[in-house]
Formats: structure tokens, C-alpha cells, sequence
DNA sequence: ATCATAATCTGGAATAGTTCTAATTATCGC
DNA sequence: GCGATAATTAGAACTATTCCAGATTATGAT
């Protein structure tokens, strides 16, 4: 498993995070992120809520999307969507596609190279000022993948 | 506004498609596919349900949404989703991205040459076998835009 | 430490978009 | 035209999410 650095990609991070954005630090919030970092297998709302659950047995599922929504703002989290089902939530940080498994319904992280995401935006005719560039593979991992 | 030859994309290539699948051409379905010709400005099923009632004003909404899923099973039209929006419908069979401008609210097609999609396509480690790819842009448009 | 203030959390109701269901109607091949 | 099959319809049901109002909790000033 990777074990790179990554920005803030640490609970320790959070603290700083959410002050820096004038919110407060509480237990849900440290859990939820806690769980992303954990299992990081893009999980939605609902999966995020039965991890948990065990561990403060009584959060509500309004907590979870309140503490998620959070995390979304501050940017230590990535919400992904693959075509109407539930929102995902992915604590990788570096710019990175996903690639949605249409077999086993999983969805995998896929580097990106900075070079090809400027490559891609320059597609862009003039006037067009893209904030963010998101890229979904879908198809089949063979095998092998995590 | 451009009116290159496209395969298909247009109301006569609709009954043979239905047919190569084995599916009825109905008044129901031309009507839709027409509209979504028409005012390519990738709308929901719910403005296709307005755009559509004047004509055949006994259509109902469930036809609608299946109208549009038989479309897309024909390759006819692609389904778009933003976030947890609506999803939208798009006649464009070319490959193409999309802009999506958070000011506006608007969609915008971006032509992709196939050169870039073969680069986008590779960053993909062995054994990833993909079937689509998606390119979502989001951000703001400046003036002149369509 | 205490209090006032504001942020956060909670459970349940409400909502939006879509899908499902059962009954009716249209279409195709003979 | 007749029967088999596919498509349409209206409305109920469903899923994921947001909203709401009240209870709880943290924070900063005293």
C-alpha cells in the first residue's frame, strides 16, 4: 500500500483545516474523516454512517452528510459521483482520475500527471476558465487490481 | 452553428437504430429524439416532458424517461450527470467533453480530438480495460459563449 | 469556573428525481 | 383482422439527500 506524503491527508491535519476555515473541531468530524482515511474505498454516506456507528453509537446520518459536506469544504475531501447513484467520498488528495468498475460496482483511484491534466485543459477554447477537471473511466479491471 | 455530417444524429437514422435493436419506432420516441435535435442545450427529462407535451399531449413523464433510456441503449444520445443533478441528454455523438458553468447553470460541449483521448486513455495501468471515458469541466464561461 | 453566544448535532419530516407496477393500448407478423 | 408482444400510462413507491426545530456542546469574555 502507498504510503506517500500527502497534504494534510492525516487527521492531524483537520484541526488546522477547519480552524483555518473558522469551523470548530468536534468527535463526528474527526470520525468521519477517520474513516475515510482508514478505508479508502470510496464509500458513500451510508457506508460511512455503519463504520461510524460502533464508534459513536449515537451519531445521526445528518451528522455524517453535515460532517462529509465539511470535509468537501475544506478540501480534504473529494465527492465523486458516477452517473445517479449515491455520492462517494475519497480522501486522495493529488489530482487523480477514477476509474468506476462496472463488474464489481468498485472505483479506483488513477493517477494523473500534472502534464496531461494541462494537456487536457487545453482543449479549452478561449473564454472557457475551468475551475476543476474531472475524468471517470468506466469499463473493467482485470484481475489483479486492489 | 455547425452542421457537419454526424452518424445518426438525426430523425431518419432513428428507425433503423430502434430496428438493429429489435425495438418498435413510436410516435413517443420520434417526438423526443426530435426535441432533443432540435435545442441541443442538454436538457432534463423534465424540459423534454414540457418540450414534448404540446405535440403529444397525452405523453406521460414515465415515457418520457423511457424514451430517453431507449435513446441512450441505441446510442443515440448520451446521458450527462453533474453532481447529484438532474441527469441531461445530449444528441452530440461526436467525442466531446463537457463544460459545465457554475455561473449559468449551462452545458457546453467541447469537441475532444481523438489524439487527446488516446493520451487520456493511457494513463490507465495494465489491466484496466476501459469501455468510456468522461471529461466534466466546471468553472465559469466568459461572454461570447453560445 | 461561569455565562452568554454561536456553532453543531439530532431525529424526523420533507423533497427531488427517478423507477416500478399493473392495467391499457398500439404494433407487427401471419 | 387476430393473437402475441412491446410500449405507454398514471400513480405509487423508492432512494439519496436536505431541511427543520429543538437540544446539546464548545468557545471566549468575564
Amino acid at each position: 500500500m502507498s504510503t506517500a506524503t500527502q497534504p494534510a491527508a492525516n487527521p492531524a491535519g483537520l484541526a488546522q483545516k477547519l480552524a483555518d476555515s473558522g469551523l470548530r473541531n468536534t468527535p463526528q468530524r474527526e470520525l468521519v474523516y477517520d474513516v475515510l482515511l482508514k478505508k479508502r474505498d470510496h464509500p458513500t454516506a451510508d457506508e460511512v454512517f455503519a463504520r461510524v456507528k460502533p464508534e459513536l453509537p449515537g451519531i445521526s446520518l445528518a451528522t455524517v452528510y453535515n460532517c462529509l459536506e465539511t470535509l468537501v469544504q475544506c478540501d480534504l475531501v473529494r465527492a465523486v459521483n458516477f452517473e445517479r447513484g449515491p455520492t462517494r467520498y475519497c480522501p486522495n488528495l493529488r489530482p487523480h482520475a477514477h476509474f468506476h468498475d462496472e463488474a464489481t460496482g468498485k472505483t479506483h483511484d488513477i493517477d494523473l500527471p500534472a502534464e496531461l491534466l494541462a494537456k487536457v485543459s487545453s482543449v479549452l477554447p478561449r473564454g472557457y476558465d475551468a475551475k476543476s477537471v474531472e475524468i471517470i473511466f468506466r469499463g473493467k479491471a482485470k484481475s489483479s487490481a486492489n
